[in-house]
DNA sequence: AGCACGCCGACT
DNA sequence: GTCGGCGTGCTC
């Protein structure tokens, strides 16, 4: 007998081997194998045992034999090959790498099982009683996929331990997923009690030996739930009948840096469905592609949101407050009036503001310095940003249609002659900060201190948490970074940075990074927002933080311009110093999908796209999107556009569901 | 990914 | 004359 084994390397390709004869009978797919491989001896896993007539053997210099078998059971109750097959296609990495995700990490020899902990003096936890109704379904039934809204203040301490408590009897287990290692401590605190001493932590940056010893624990049901950073979303589990996504709408769940790429929302869904357990999606602000989800049926929303006394509707806008400033009144002003105003006062009384300047090195508008009119896209309607071309000369570029226009001599609308760039970073507005309040202590927090060391940067912020400073000034990275202080005022400086971008996902991220800035406003606080863009829809839900009409509107927009997740995106780059090459390989590309697009298949393909700012270097590149109607047609798009045959000279970039992209 | 082979540069 | 850089190629 043969077994065909996947080894997790970046390869596209199984190895068969021979199965000793003692092996025959306990070798099964689902099990670790070590096995030679090359000079070395690797581990890999058994995905078909099958007769040494079925297998096709031409071309084999030698038929090598398995070593030996790491378990007798499978280590995961599911089907882990299944799950893995399916990463490889909707991703693109290997299948070997999507299969070793889920195994690599399990030590080579397993501990003996260990017996039950004994169960420890357990307290149950609150039940909020925003979760009411949440609780009831979870008892009602035992698996399913939810969408658990959170509300502004979210209370994940109070709701997790509740959730989990009544969703795990007997011997269930549960993951706790989290977009970053600083939200481990105070879940795990929370869940404590609840658990006692059955609460499991994972997070890439474990000892080799907590690393054991957690993965062993998840596997052998030590742990009634484990916090997890994203990999964890491959822990074998005894019997994982809960996981829940915190922040579900974070981009860090995303894995891009390297293969295999994956999204543990998506995984998370989709293993749960395999194991008939529950998946609960949680976030104040969901991403859009939830939302679709909880619109179309496949998720079963929840509103988190405590009552309210009163006759009847939503709770009345309460919290911080929100002022959207249109810049277009304020021309030539790096901090507009009314937040000047506030800053003062807020800064005199003692208290403390955060500041969000502008993307670094984001081009800047041009605006008319006397009227404050300003050049916008005639065909897409944002403002266009100036670019200094190769030859000197400077033009104006919308950076979401990629639309060019010489820079005008006169503003239209009142002849002037003085134009100004907006759009400022943090050195800009840290200097107008300091003008305006010559005695305020001002903290810096960008990638200029970031690329210092990391001690460092954490140092400033924990100095400014403290009271240290009077006014952060930084990007949107301090707002992820910065625990909970107690703020008075808020500001983005250029909110535009952000909502201008190409990136269909611009509108949904900037909502998302005004809230993270208004959940650490105190009650009283305020949030300010310059605009150029004031009348821009994403402003028009954000007094009390409206998200549910905020995401209603911004899924009917996903539909009406066919964006996920109403549709399936494929970015596929070409890089050459060569054109004839580059457009050579191009056309291959085009030619291997023209089975896109046919009667009833509403798929299409947009392009080629140069990126910004590349248009005139001896280096081409250029890009295709395909928008794929259903994930099906993703996968196979994505494996055409991976089998291109290579060409000299031309680099591939493959992209399944690209964010960020222009 | 490992691991080896192989062909040019600076060192005991 | 060797040690060692990382380009290229292969793994049942």
């Amino acid at each position: 007998m043969l077994a065909e084994i996947s080894f997790p390397i970046p390869l596209l390709r199984t190895f068969y081997y021979l199965l000793p004869e003692e092996l025959e009978l306990k070798a099964a797919p689902g099990l670790r194998v070590l096995a030679p491989l090359g000079k070395r001896e690797a581990m890999g896993m058994i995905i078909r045992v099958l007769p040494e007539k079925d297998a096709d053997l031409t071309g084999f210099k030698e038929l090598k034999t398995i070593a030996r078998l790491l378990e007798e059971d499978p280590l995961f109750p599911e089907d882990a090959l299944a799950l893995a097959r399916w990463i490889a296609g909707r991703w693109g990495s290997p299948p070997g790498l999507c299969l070793g995700a889920f195994y690599s990490h399990a030590p080579k020899e397993l501990p003996a099982p260990a017996r039950a902990p004994q169960p420890g003096l357990s307290v149950p936890p609150p039940t909020p009683p925003e979760l009411d109704k949440f609780l009831e379904t979870l008892s009602a039934g035992t698996s399913g996929a939810y969408l658990l809204r959170l509300a502004p203040l979210e209370r994940r301490e109070l709701v997790y331990p509740a959730v989990f408590s009544a969703a795990l009897g007997g011997g269930a287990q549960g993951l706790l997923l989290v977009p970053d290692l600083s939200f481990i401590p105070a879940l795990a605190a929370a869940l404590e009690p609840v658990f006692p001493g059955r609460i499991g932590v994972w997070h890439a940056r474990l000892t080799p030996k907590k690393r054991a010893e957690a993965w062993a624990g998840a596997f052998g049901g030590k742990y009634k739930v484990m916090i997890a950073t994203r990999s964890g979303v491959f822990l074998a589990f005894k019997d994982l009948r809960l996981g829940l996504i915190d922040g579900e709408h974070e981009e860090i769940y995303r894995q891009e840096e390297a293969e295999p790429f994956y999204h543990a929302r998506e995984v998370l869904l989709r293993r749960m469905k395999a194991l008939g357990g529950r998946a609960v999606l949680a976030s104040p602000c969901p991403s859009i592609e939830t939302w679709g989800g909880a619109a179309s049926g496949e998720l079963l929303r929840f509103d988190a949101v405590p009552p309210v006394p009163g006759p009847e509707g939503p709770a009345p806008a309460e919290g911080p407050g929100v002022k959207v400033l249109d810049m277009a009144e304020y021309p030539g002003d790096i901090l507009a009036r009314p937040l000047a105003d506030s800053l003062r006062r807020v800064i005199a009384a003692g208290g403390q503001a955060l500041v969000i300047a502008g993307r670094k090195g984001y081009a800047s508008r041009l605006f008319c310095a006397s009227c404050g009119w300003m050049k916008r896209c005639q065909s897409c309607g944002p403002g266009m940003t100036l670019v200094k071309l190769a030859d000197g000369t400077r033009q104006l570029l919308c950076r979401r249609c990629g639309k060019k226009e010489p820079k005008p001599e006169t503003c239209p609308k009142c002849g002037g002659r003085v134009f100004r760039d907006y759009g400022t970073g943090t050195q800009k507005a840290q200097e107008a900060i300091s003008k305006l309040l010559p005695s305020a202590k001002i903290a810096r927090f960008d990638g200029d201190v970031l690329r210092g060391s990391l001690k460092a940067m954490r140092s400033e912020l924990e100095s400014f948490s403290k009271g240290g400073a009077d006014v952060l000034v930084g990007t949107r990275i301090a707002l992820r970074e910065l625990g909970a202080p107690r703020l008075e005022l808020a500001a983005f400086i250029d909110a535009d940075a952000d909502l201008s971008s190409a990136d269909f996902r611009a509108s949904e991220k900037a909502f998302q990074s005004f809230y993270g800035a208004w959940r650490l406003l105190g009650a009283k606080g305020e949030l300010f927002i310059q605009t150029r863009e004031a009348s821009h829809y994403v402003f028009s839900r954000l007094s009390g933080m409206d998200y549910p009409s905020f995401a209603d509107g911004e899924l009917a927009a996903r539909k009406d311009f066919f964006y996920p997740p109403f549709s399936h995106i494929v970015k596929v780059r070409f890089a050459s110093f060569d054109r004839s090459a580059l457009d050579a390989a191009a056309s291959v590309f085009l030619k291997a999908l023209s089975f896109l697009g046919g009667p009833g298949d509403a798929s299409e393909i947009l392009g080629p796209v140069t990126p910004p700012g590349e248009e005139k270097r001896r280096f081409h590149s250029e890009y295709y999107l395909i928008k794929a109607a259903s994930e099906r047609t993703a996968a196979l798009c994505l494996e055409k556009a991976r089998t291109l045959p290579e060409r000299r000279g031309v680099k591939y970039f493959i992209e399944a569901d690209p964010y960020g992209f222009y």
